[in-house]
DNA sequence: TTAAAAATGATAGTATTACTTTCTAAATGA
DNA sequence: TCATTTAGAAAGTAATACTATCATTTTTAA
């Protein structure tokens, strides 16, 4: 892929857009990498800041915390696989197709795609997974509701729910379905690195394969 | 209920059982009101020990830290809920009616049973639902898992999976969907009251009823 | 009953975190 | 080229996440 991609992400987000200067997209790829080594906890601007040869003030006025950042991060990625899902589905035959084709990308776009050359995917990807859910489980999750902070999420959720009540029009619960066709790929993946005996993915074989066969599965299930 | 329940939790998970003194439960009984009141990330050993009138001092000689704190709460409501489920369901005339059982406990214990005086039930069951993930998404989850912090959880989990084993030996993901069972139940919560465009659950609704309906929805077209 | 042991409190101290402020220098762009 | 934007440098602060030491109170067991 050759179109480098901007992504337009809730202003509330960041006091100053990281997309739009070198150093913005030098801090956002190398915060990925970081939250990666050292997880969210240990995960500090200081840190950052060293790592990019920088000061904790120029991290600063990009980002309010590192809450923010991480949320950042999760909405860039939400965005990311929302355009993937869209381009990818258009065209297709059946809702039964798209919704296959969804599933497909949730669990493998990070592998076979690469939108932008700062933000390494794989390694994002892995952050989703391992930290993701520290995005909008916060205390003060009703205000950062209000203004906009997880529309990204939303939009995802949505778009996949459309193509479920298209495949099945009298379902009951397309969103709940699609939130948790998100959720699990995420839960179920975190078990079979670490937690095997809370999953029946084996983690001898190829996760990747098995897990999308799962959601299949559980899609067909619920709507077949 | 007037009898009085100890669990044993993993060693590791303190340095002192709080369940062995009487600081202790107050200790954990007000951990839980202030988590729940500053989330966990305002939350302090600081705060708390002015809350009990004690000092951080104290505090540190059961603890830790306040990662070990939030997961000795955690599993702390995995045993309480494992033990409800085994008496339960015992006696129960066939496997479907005790998974049907176990659903109805996942969604509901907190709100019929009280087994401790020194914490409440119901919020710990908020902070288990605002908090839980975070319990499990660290970056020495390795570590930890080794140390066998996560037992209460696999014996959870592992509990219901034998019960749809019963149900329907055939089906392929009975860890999954026990896991799916417990992780649906908190975060469909989480987003009906807080990001509810991701969820079909309603809020003006009784949120347990129709969360309950939606499980065993879930369950049965997962076996059926 | 008393002496030992266990549990808690009081005080102080440290390194790190999570910022904020102010002022300067370099790059950019109209 | 002059104004504006952008980054760096240095310093400072309140709070966090602990640790150490010593004194006191409470419990327990001989």
């Amino acid at each position: 892929m050759a179109i480098q991609l901007k992504f337009s992400l809730p202003e509330k987000l960041y006091l100053k857009d990281p997309q739009t200067t070198k150093y913005g997209s030098k801090l956002l790829g190398n915060s990925v990498l970081l939250i990666d080594e050292l997880g969210f906890e240990g995960f500090t601007f200081k840190k950052l800041a060293t790592k990019i040869d920088s000061t904790e003030t120029s991290i600063y006025r990009y980002f309010e915390n590192k809450h923010l950042l991480l949320l950042y991060l999760n909405c860039w990625y939400w965005e990311w696989l929302n355009y993937l899902i869209e381009v990818e589905t258009k065209n297709l035959p059946s809702p039964q197709v798209r919704l296959e084709r969804a599933i497909h990308l949730i669990v493998n776009a990070h592998h076979e795609f690469t939108l932008t050359a700062y933000v390494n995917e794989v390694i994002l990807h892995k952050v989703v997974v391992m930290e993701g859910t520290k995005s909008y489980h916060i205390h003060n999750i009703d205000s950062e509701n209000k203004d906009g902070l997880f529309l990204c999420y939303k939009e995802l959720v949505e778009r996949v729910a459309a193509i479920v009540e298209l495949v099945q029009p009298d379902f009951e619960y397309p969103r709940t379905l699609s939130s948790t066709l998100f959720e699990m790929a995420n839960h179920q993946l975190y078990f079979a690195r670490h937690l095997p005996r809370l999953t029946d993915l084996k983690r001898k074989n190829d996760l990747k394969v098995e897990l999308e066969k799962m959601l299949l599965v559980f899609a067909e299930k619920m709507l077949g």
